[in-house]
DNA sequence: CTGAAAGCGCTTACAG
DNA sequence: CTGAAAGCGCTTACAG
């Protein structure tokens, strides 16, 4: 990737080396001053008289100079990378999460760069390790369920890695947390159900390893509980957060004697395997069975009748955890509150008051 | 991101700077060379004796040595990143893409850095221009829709920038090139449909400014008139590869006086519009209406009836657009065929023989 | 096959 | 508020 041909819009009286980018060394040349009082200018250094800064930041401008990353990174021993690490969500979810975190990063100079992972394979916290430290990573945003390890959040407070964690609840330091509240969203889940006039109400969650699973299912029962709905152990049913598991868990609800006349599903994944057995078995949604989700993934509005479900608004909770990866403002002050993000329902035709 | 806190496996007698990662100067020094030998060794050049050469690999693995990119990039004015530059396909080809260029990157010392944009934007070229100029990159990868683009290609061609580019057929330098024939894929699906007898077929597309479009298209309709059948131009709809326009197509499609007895979709997401409307008017798939999509995404085995669809292997395209980019086989032999990648019909449950 | 010098484009001390 | 020197960890010419 060598230097622009397309020629920098040549001011009058300035020379500039053709075919190559302008250097700090140039823009010092050019404006008169020592590269020094340019390095401050590029890292916003207060002690820099106004007038200096803005005839150099002109220049700048006019000759379309932008500071090499590759040798800011290696005068200041950390790049100017983002790194995403992330375990097993689905694709819609990653996606989100990246748009999310590239808005925070636009125009700020920072890159992000992906790193899937096993977090159940052994060996992913040396894989991460040697990832940040290979790369001299800026920080490095963990998405659920990867941000749940303390493992993890332990090896790089221990190198030294700034991190945000993104998940359902407050984990270890609250200054590097985005919640997104998921007991929340559940919760009102189980309003709306009650709301309708459910009372036999089952849930499918997900596994109980993840913090998001625990919590949803905390969300959904203590509302429940709370509007005089005991949820009987039977009713709740652990899957895997897959559209298989979630087929299996509805068979077993579904051929009960008594089946509920609802229930609420910890992702949408598993609300599309109850769509499935529903409709094999003959049981019609809404009508005889009521059906909630969570993710308002593209699959919610792809299902007939389209689901109902808890939103989460992934990309901003992206967005919030770049942007603090990257803010100046490092200081924890302490008072400020947790960033965190609300999940809310979103209605569409897959519930309806309880027949009989 | 500062050094390595988990003290390096010290040999006896080695002395290494606590609590800093070794550099070249440390190996060099350790070693009894030249830094210029050490370089040559991280280089691969075949201009080292063999002896010394294993002499000293040993000693870098030893003190767990690994070059810095950052400093590697300043020399070779280069950095050790791949751009992944994409427009707007479903979440989950971007991130199977994603995989896959990862599986090539694994343990080669470069990093993935994800650029989605938006290729209707006038500006979005200047973009990925600055993207690729500002970071060095030392290549990017163009997936569909913005490989079909021949001002991006010839932009990056100007400033001197390797890429790959992922797309139906062959478009320009074949070297360059992963191809996905598409037009296979879509001939595969009218065989299919011709064999269970259908006659009466109708296809929905995708933009006509696609590639993937106008090939599939191309693919099925030459198919089906190599075996007799001639699509009219009024069983051929172009929609826009989504959902919505899906829903809107079949609309057309299925309210017609006579209705085809099956269907192709350019892509699953539109094919998950077709049964929608099937459903809602009460047409039954497969008996009274067969379906198939292209993607093979994971909606098509969450789609009851499941849906026969036209499989890419997005990962392995991925894998390989990526590793072209990273071979020190620079020099295209001319000989060497093009990169492919082949789709294939994977059949489920969305087809049968035409009734009557 | 090996090495000493200079340089990539920035920043960090240290002075003034 | 500003600057000259040294250095970040590599590689590129140029010699031998």
């Amino acid at each position: 990737m060598p230097a622009s041909s397309k020629p920098k819009k040549s001011t009058a009286g300035i020379a500039l080396p053709h075919g190559k980018n302008a250097t700090i060394n140039d823009i010092a040349r050019l404006a008169g001053v020592s590269k020094k009082t340019v390095s401050r200018i590029i890292n916003h250094s207060p002690l820099v008289r106004q007038d200096t800064r803005e005839r150099v930041e002109a220049l700048m401008r006019e000759v379309g100079y932008v500071p090499d990353p590759l040798a800011r990174g290696l005068a200041f021993r950390r790049s100017f990378l983002i790194g995403m690490v992330y375990d097993n969500p689905t694709a819609q979810f990653i996606v989100n999460m990246q748009y999310g975190a590239l808005d925070a990063l636009r125009d700020s100079g920072f890159e992000l760069v992906v790193h899937p992972c096993d977090s159940r394979s052994p060996g992913y916290i040396d894989g991460v390790r040697r990832f940040v430290q290979q790369q001299k990573l800026h920080g490095v945003m963990l998405v659920p369920r990867v941000s749940e390890d303390q493992a993890l959040a332990d090896m790089l407070d221990e190198i030294g890695c700034r991190y945000t964690r993104i998940a359902a609840l407050p984990l270890g330091e609250k200054s590097k947390m985005v919640v997104t509240h998921d007991r929340d969203g559940a919760a009102e889940a189980a309003d709306y159900l009650q709301t309708l006039g459910h009372r036999d109400i089952a849930m499918i969650t997900g596994p109980g390893h993840y913090r998001s699973a625990v919590e949803r299912t905390a969300g959904f029962t203590g509302a429940l509980a709370n509007r005089g709905i005991e949820l009987p152990k039977s009713r709740i049913i652990e899957a895997g957060y897959t559209f298989e598991s979630g087929v299996a868990a509805a068979e077993k609800l579904l051929s009960a004697k008594k089946r509920p006349t609802a229930i609420f599903c910890a992702n949408d994944e598993m609300a599309a395997g109850v769509y499935r057995v529903a409709l094999r078995a003959g049981i019609r949604i809404p009508q005889q069975l009521s059906v909630i989700g969570y993710d308002d993934s593209p699959l919610a509005s792809r299902l007939w009748p389209p689901l109902t479900s808890v939103r989460r608004d992934t990309r901003d909770t992206g967005r919030i955890a770049a942007a603090m990866l990257i803010q100046p403002d490092e200081g924890n002050h302490g008072t400020r509150t947790v960033a965190s993000v609300r999940p809310h329902l979103v209605v569409r035709d897959s519930c309806q008051p309880p027949e009989d």
